[in-house]
DNA sequence: ATTGAGACCTGTCGGC
DNA sequence: TGCCGACAGGTCTCAA
């Protein structure tokens, strides 16, 4: 568990074993953690944010392949205990060692990962935050808020859901299953559910609600098997449906929907 | 301004 | 058996 890993703690020393992810790190970025304490570990959109008591904010993005690995430091160093037959050592590239006695290590292979330092009172300026929509499972967040990001929007609404600035934190798997489950076409123009002044329409009512089910059962229960996502030619998983899974490719990444219940 | 295409990165998988 | 291309993910940059 990362939370009580790091909240709370000091971080005592910092290894960086490359100059970059898929951005360089930021200039002295040891030395402006080192000393520093993790006051809260938050999240927006799907950056980890931990606040530092030197005011500065640590931002961390896990690309795809990102993970944390946590566990308790076996000598003076970075020294670690070896390590399970799944983890590749090779893609530790950051290893933070917290004044609790943990070793925290970011592994990832693919390298689409990031690590920032947003300076005090610097955070919401932050080119990665910077014009974020609602985070979906927040009150600000619902057909309203979905309409008025959409309604001048001549992209696929599938398309549109993948834009961070109207609504933070879908990715291309729950896009795809949002879609399904509220029954809409993901090639629907995005403008489409909402009125010429931005208003919700019903499909906009349906998908806002979808996203927050969809996302509220990810995090419920992250084993969970998706509906449509890579089950092209499988039937659609709805029992009153008939149709069958389809791939297409809109804006360069997969969509998975049903042609036949998705209108 | 809006939209699309390409780049980044590496492990995996299908086809020859 | 090995090689080679396609593909996956999120976001940034560049161009139309």
């Amino acid at each position: 568990m990362l939370a009580p890993a790091l909240t709370g703690a000091r971080f005592d020393a910092v290894l960086l074993r490359r100059a970059n992810l898929r951005i360089p790190f930021p200039a002295a970025f040891e030395d402006r953690l080192v000393g520093q304490a993790v006051t809260a570990l938050t999240r927006r959109a799907k950056y980890l944010l931990a606040t530092l008591t030197s005011g500065e904010t640590l931002i961390v993005h896990l690309g795809m392949s990102g993970w944390f690995r946590v566990e308790r430091a076996i000598g003076p160093a970075f020294e670690a205990p070896p390590v399970d037959g799944d983890d590749d050592p090779k893609h530790d590239h950051v290893v933070f060692r917290m004044s609790n006695g943990m070793l925290v290590t970011f592994n990832d292979p693919r390298r689409f990962g990031l690590m920032d330092l947003a300076a005090r009172d610097g955070l919401a300026a932050h080119a990665a935050l910077k014009g974020l929509g609602p985070e979906p499972l927040s009150t600000e967040f619902g057909a309203a808020a979905l309409a008025r990001a959409c309604h001048r929007k001549k992209i696929p609404i599938k398309v549109a859901l993948l834009d961070q600035r109207v609504v933070a934190g879908v990715g291309n798997i729950y896009a795809s299953e949002a879609q399904h489950d509220a029954r809409i076409s993901p090639k629907r123009r995005a403008s489409a559910i909402a009125t010429a002044s931005g208003a919700p329409r019903p499909a906009a009512t349906a998908l806002a609600a979808s996203i927050v089910k969809v996302l509220t059962r990810a995090i419920e229960r992250p084993q969970a098997r998706f509906k449509v996502y890579e089950r092209d030619g499988t039937p659609c998983p709805r029992r009153t449906c008939s149709g069958t899974i389809r791939r297409v490719v809109q804006a360069g990444r997969s969509t998975f929907y049903c042609p036949v219940c998705q209108r």
